[in-house]
DNA sequence: TCATTAAAGTTAT
DNA sequence: ATAACTTTAATGA
């Protein structure tokens, strides 16, 4: 985990139960608090003029919420949205700030943490802005299995998502997310069963 | 080629 | 049961 749990209970944080779509914080809004997420999985996404939704990122236990608005003077660009019942550590901006002056390793950590973030963001980024609907799957599926497992063994790993967020994480409408799956499919990249990813 | 729309089928709550 | 999600097909940019 990002920062031990015991650290940010000594600073005043307190526990938070949230059940699927509750909503953390939404666009537009300004940042409080710091969040870290004990168990579920969080979203954090926004909405285009038309209604449709890109997702940023999918949070995992041990992770931050949002944490880089705590160093800038900004509103939020992003909704976080709760995906299944999710226990949350909550410190407010102030202890959080405190917390890491008292402890300097804490910002190497978040550092490493954020930097990460980045470079995956700017890859998905990078592969979106590719037109093979293949290889924005593939390359998404390959981020996902790499960030949580360590050895690669093909098609073992599930991918938790629904279409529709794979959608949201690629920018291609649903359809197409299917189409492409079953493309994959046949050209053996993945496996189905039981309508689930194995990757 | 992919997004969009509509309609029907399936799964989860 | 109802909502949420998936699939298929037709159409249009």
């Amino acid at each position: 985990m990002l920062i031990d749990e015991k650290l940010l209970y000594q600073y005043g944080a307190e526990r938070m139960f949230f059940k699927s779509g509750d909503i953390i914080f939404n666009e537009g809004t300004s940042p409080f608090f710091y969040y870290q997420i004990v168990v579920g999985k969080v979203k954090l996404n926004h909405y285009n003029e038309e209604g449709k939704e890109s997702i940023q990122n999918i949070i995992l236990p041990g992770q931050s919420v949002g944490e880089c608005l705590l160093f800038l003077d900004n509103f939020y660009p992003m909704n976080a949205e709760v995906l299944e019942e999710t226990v949350l550590l909550k410190l407010s901006k102030t202890k959080f700030l405190e917390l890491l002056n008292l402890y300097p390793y804490l910002y190497k950590d978040l550092s490493l943490f954020m930097s990460g973030e980045l470079y995956h963001r700017f890859l998905l980024m990078q592969n979106n802005s590719i037109n093979s609907p293949i290889i924005r799957l593939k390359g998404l599926l390959d981020y996902l299995k790499n960030e949580t497992l360590e050895v690669a063994i093909p098609f073992s790993f599930k991918i938790d998502l629904t279409r529709q967020q794979l959608a949201g994480l690629t920018g291609m409408c649903v359809e197409t997310v299917i189409r492409t799956v079953k493309l994959m499919e046949s050209q053996n990249m993945l496996r189905l069963k039981k309508g689930k990813i194995l990757y």
